[in-house]
RNA sequence: GGUCCCAUCGUCUAGUGGCCUAGGACAAUACCCUCUCAAGGUAUAGGCACGGGUUCGAAUCCCGUUGGGACUGCCA
């Protein structure tokens, strides 16, 4: 018994799309659920306009981010381009193609009268020899039935005659995806074809295609089993498209999303693990998942979920994991990855590496994406904290009460052992001393240190920035308003 | 237009003829906790597109309607 052989073909682009991202991960778990299972990464790189080399590099390290390992490839389609011609060479002596001459204008011209659908068949039989002008079509049979067994679907029937004779093969010479696909998914002896919806109506032609060149080469290989994923949808209900939606999986990784929260997402995307528990592990995943299960409507990429999926798996990470993480969004080193534009707003000799892992876990437990640690640690490295001038305004510049406080917390805080809960009770006093509580009378001593009245909590801040840096910050910020 | 696919809360889904006065998660709302913001806790609101069948019984099966989508390239 022989495990699944899956692959993954995905045609190059500058970025990733999520919607290959989780056509690549339902492959994988299909792979990975079977001890000899084995997955295949083809770049179907045919078309020239749209091959090139860092963009290969770019799906690679995608995979790898989101942990997919392959067990052969990365392999390029293109340089499987001499089999490609041997089967057009194989087809076409055994008359299973022919030689088309029609422009796109004339196949246009004559559709409307035509009810067949697509190209009709001009030039099959006109014994057209082979120029550089002449296409390649494959000669569909005019009746019977094309079932696809699809794993999702079921058994979806086409009428061989409602199929037209489609181009294999460009004039230049260029095997088209069509052919070249089930070319190399035979040489593959791929089981399972897992791949988007959109490629339904190409499963006919190839299922016709693979038993033709069963047929030419006398070599009977097994037809796969089909699986169309649901699409991926924008909140108009449309295909994700690459212009309006944010689909680059690049940019999730930039943001801070942590791969197991992105993959357990992508997961839940058209399938279910069962019970109430979403947050399941990789190991799960893989042992549950069932293509039979895969919903058939298209899921909606809720990017709200995504993100309070990784707020969670952030807060699961252990103090060293979560420092290991952050550590390109904080500490950006040479050699390593980082996140691309998205430099921290410090100076790289004003970090304090020691001080950051003081308030790491204050932060840990605050944010969805790595990629907000920096916003709100900055005060801590930065000279003059960041001020949000609103709350400022709000805070201290309009308020008089607020700046007395200001003055008497410049005196009491150099007084007191410099402990938060010191602060924090000398915070209380000095607030009922002035009829304020501690929501209030915190505000003003928060947005004249950290610059804002949103961030960690303030005493811990205190304590870990350290007395001199806090009491220069409170009189800055004093002198700040009347400035 | 043609072919094909699809249809449970706003969203992702559970549900495969009785366990459903339809369950969970995200989002929303309220309250609790609280030094801000989060987190956490509790609660509330919200759905089987419609119409016919089949059946003792239908979210679940069948047909139709409506709605949405994909494909329709000498792209993949």
């Amino acid at each position: 018994m022989v495990g699944p052989r899956v692959r993954f073909a995905p045609s190059p682009t500058g970025y990733f799309h999520v919607g290959s991202a989780r056509s690549a991960l339902f492959n994988w778990f299909v792979a990975r659920q079977s001890p000899d299972g084995f997955f295949i990464l083809r770049i179907e790189d045919t078309d020239a306009d749209r091959n090139r080399e860092e963009w290969v590099d770019g799906i690679v390290s995608a995979m790898t981010w989101l942990g997919l390992d392959l067990d052969a490839g990365p392999f390029r389609q293109s340089d499987n381009f001499p089999a490609h011609v041997a089967a057009t060479e194989a087809l076409l002596a055994h008359g299973y193609l022919y030689y088309c001459d029609c422009t796109g204008d004339q196949v246009t011209e004559r559709k409307g009268e035509n009810k067949t659908p697509g190209y009709d068949g001009f030039c099959r039989d006109r014994g057209l020899a082979r120029s550089e002008r002449t296409a390649l079509r494959f000669a569909t049979p005019r009746e019977g039935l094309t079932v696809v067994p699809d794993l999702i679907r079921g058994q979806v029937e086409f009428q061989n005659a409602l199929i037209d004779d489609f181009v294999v093969a460009k004039s230049s010479g260029v095997v088209l995806y069509a052919l070249a696909n089930v070319t190399d998914d035979r040489n593959d002896r791929i089981t399972h074809v897992i791949r988007g919806e959109e490629h339904l109506p190409n499963a006919p032609k190839q299922m016709l295609l693979w038993s033709a060149l069963n047929d030419v080469s006398k070599q009977e290989v097994p037809l796969p089993l089909y699986a169309h994923l649901p699409l991926l949808v924008n909140e108009q209900r449309k295909k994700l498209s690459k212009r309006k939606d944010p689909v680059a999986t690049e940019s999730y990784r930039d943001e801070g999303y942590l791969p197991e929260a992105f993959v357990n997402y992508l997961a839940l995307l058209g399938w279910s693990p069962r019970g109430d528990e979403e947050i399941v592990d990789r190991q799960l995943l893989i042992d549950q998942f069932r293509l039979e299960d895969v919903s058939h409507s298209p899921a909606f990429f809720d990017v709200k979920k995504l993100r309070s999926f990784n707020g969670e798996y952030i807060r699961r990470l252990s103090s060293e994991q979560f420092l290991e993480a952050v550590g390109p969004w904080v500490e950006p080193r040479d050699g390593q990855w980082q996140p691309t534009d998205r430099t921290p707003p410090w100076r790289e000799e004003q970090f304090n590496r020691d001080l950051f892992v003081r308030v790491a876990p204050l932060v840990q437990e605050r944010i969805a994406l790595l990629g907000e640690a920096p916003g709100m640690v900055s005060f801590f490295f930065l000279d003059t904290p960041d001020f949000v001038e609103g709350d400022f305004d709000k805070s201290l510049r309009n308020d008089p009460v607020a700046q007395a406080l200001l003055g008497v917390a410049i005196e009491r805080f150099g007084e007191i052992e410099w402990r938060s809960d010191v602060l924090h009770e000398t915070t209380v006093a000095l607030g009922e001393a002035m009829g304020l509580n501690l929501r209030k009378a915190q505000a003003p001593i928060r947005c004249a240190v950290t610059g804002a009245l949103i961030g960690p909590p303030l005493f811990e801040s205190l304590e870990i920035l350290g007395r001199d840096r806090t009491l220069t910050r409170l009189r800055e910020a004093l002198a700040r308003c009347s400035a």
